[in-house]
DNA sequence: CTAATATCAGGGCCACTGAAATAT
DNA sequence: CATATTTCAGTGGCCCTGATATTA
């Protein structure tokens, strides 16, 4: 239920994208960013977790506390997604959303002791499904995909 | 309008996504994936075409004529999609749709000539477009990242 | 008046599901 | 009967826009 079912899936069948489609980079990397959130996706909910509680949790660690808009800036989350993302986590209690008394137009989100929690056994679950992701590759090999795919981001991102 | 505005765009801003966040590779995997998709797509759409559309041409000629599931598989587009995405290919004269005799069940699609004509001005526009992509990596560096996606693709649709 | 913030309503794209009609 | 094909209707996630009320 939570995975495909092979038989539905088209490229479970044949040549599996051969020839030239499977030269071009821009369709390598869909096709595996994919595959990544999938894995990622499904390992976090078995935490009872998304991609984006763990994002907002560890920029709170690391930055300290802050308000709605300094959080989608950090995270690149969209400040309207993240209105629900925070009831997301205030619900589970892993931060409190509080008015700012300075400026009265924002919240306040801190982390709390049970977000902290909840960050260190999310910070372990993606080491795992990070090593099922990278699998094939050693070490040096896995240091230098990330290398490459941060110099291409750093790239794209100050052209965009 | 067909790019988002940097006022806008939540990492236009501040730290650009630093420090834990910045070392997962899937996350790196799904930013990039979207500035690449973005690209393609802007490309290809001023050539009046999508990403789908080179995936069903370049899979015709190469592995020539077949019916709607087998393209459906060869190119990983789901069958409900494909219906779509013909229609357009269709309307514009690029393939032809055509019911099997040997198996009514089934359409055979071919690619016209100008449907080929198409493609290679599709290649060449592509062709540019990685150029773009992998701009800040030398030759050689773009070999190793195709070779490490592959592999990591490979082996996740192996395992999947 | 201009700008920033939190929130809401909604659009568009895309992967994916389910089912119906037809044929093997 | 089971299975394969084309097609359609629809879901849910995610990126993104636009507008509103509030405050600075």
């Amino acid at each position: 239920m939570t995975r495909a079912e092979a038989a539905d899936v088209p490229d479970a069948d044949a040549p599996q994208t051969p020839g030239r489609l499977r030269r071009l980079a821009s369709r390598l990397l869909s096709q595996l960013t994919m595959r990544s959130d999938r894995l990622i996706n499904e390992g976090l909910a078995r935490a009872d977790a998304r991609k984006w509680h763990y994002a907002v949790l560890a920029s709170l660690e690391e930055y300290g506390p802050g308000s709605q808009a300094a959080l989608s800036r950090r995270t690149g989350i969209y400040r309207s997604d993240m209105v629900g993302l925070l009831n997301e986590l205030t619900e589970r209690g892993l931060v409190e959303r509080a008015p700012d008394p300075d400026d009265r137009r924002r919240n306040t989100i801190t982390i709390s002791s049970r977000g902290r929690r909840q960050l260190r056994r999310l910070d372990k679950v993606l080491d795992e499904l990070h090593d099922e992701l990278l699998a094939p590759l050693n070490p040096a090999e896995r240091d230098q995909f990330t290398r490459l795919l941060t110099r291409l981001l750093d790239h794209h991102t100050g052209t965009s």
